[in-house]
DNA sequence: CGCTAGTATATAGATACTCGATATATTGAT
DNA sequence: ATCAATATATCGAGTATCTATATACTAGCG
C-alpha cells in the first residue's frame, strides 16, 4: 500500500485542505479554532476564510477523511469538533511528506 | 518590509503556484520540465496536469513573478524558459516560510 | 521511409472551488 | 444594554482547475 489513500487526480486538493489536514494532525479542534490556527502559525500569510473553511470540513467528512462530533457540554457554547480518521491521518501524513520535498531544499 | 509582496487575499494562491514557484527556487527551467519535476518530487502524489500548467505560467508571468523567454538555438525544439523575478523569488521565500510551519510538525 | 512515443506549448468547455457577503446565535467585556 | 468576539452555515459571483483536444518537432524502430 504506497499509494495515496484517495488518488489525487491532481493538486486541486487544495491548499486549503492540506492546511486543514496538518492542523488537524496536532489534534482535533473545531472550525473556528482551524480558522485561527492557520492565520497564526502562517504568520498573516494564510488569511482564511470563514465562508470557505465550512464547506471544506463538510467535504472532508463526507470523504471519510475527518470525523465531526458535536459537544454538548451544559452553559458552554455549541461548537463542532473534528477529529482525523485513521485514513485521513494516512492521508494528512502523505501529503505533508510530498509538501516537505519542496519546502525544504 | 515585513508584508509579503503580493497581498494574499486568501490561500488561493493555490497549491499549483506554491509548487510551481518552489520548483523554480532551485533554478529557472522550462514549463514540461516543471511538471516532470514536480511530478517526481512529490513522489507519485502531485501528478500535474499540462491544460492546468501553461495558463497558470502565463499568469504568473502578468503578475510579475516570473520571466519566460524562448530558447532560439538552432537545431533545438523551441521551448519557453521560466525565470523567478526579484520579486517572485522574494514571494516565493515568504510563501515557502510559511508553509513550513505546517509541514515539520 | 513511415510509424510510434515522447517532448513541448497552448486553448476551450464543463466542472469545481473560493471569495465576499450575509445570516443566526451565544458569550464576554464595557 | 451594547459592542466585539466566538461559532457555524449558506449563497451568488467570480476564479481556477480538469479533461480533452490541437499543433508540431524529435528520436527510435523495423
Amino acid at each position: 500500500m504506497e499509494r495515496p489513500v484517495i488518488e489525487p487526480q491532481s493538486l486541486a486538493k487544495s491548499c486549503n485542505e492540506a492546511l486543514i489536514l496538518a492542523c488537524l494532525e496536532a489534534g482535533p479542534r473545531h472550525g473556528y479554532q482551524i480558522a485561527l490556527d492557520i492565520e497564526a502559525k502562517g504568520g498573516g500569510f494564510f488569511r482564511f476564510n470563514h465562508g470557505t473553511l465550512y464547506p471544506i470540513l463538510h467535504k472532508l467528512e463526507k470523504e471519510g477523511l475527518i470525523k465531526g462530533s458535536w459537544s454538548d457540554e451544559a452553559g458552554a457554547r455549541k461548537r463542532k469538533s473534528y477529529t482525523l480518521t485513521a485514513k485521513g491521518r494516512r492521508y494528512a501524513g502523505d501529503l505533508r511528506a510530498a509538501w516537505r520535498e519542496f519546502i525544504e531544499h
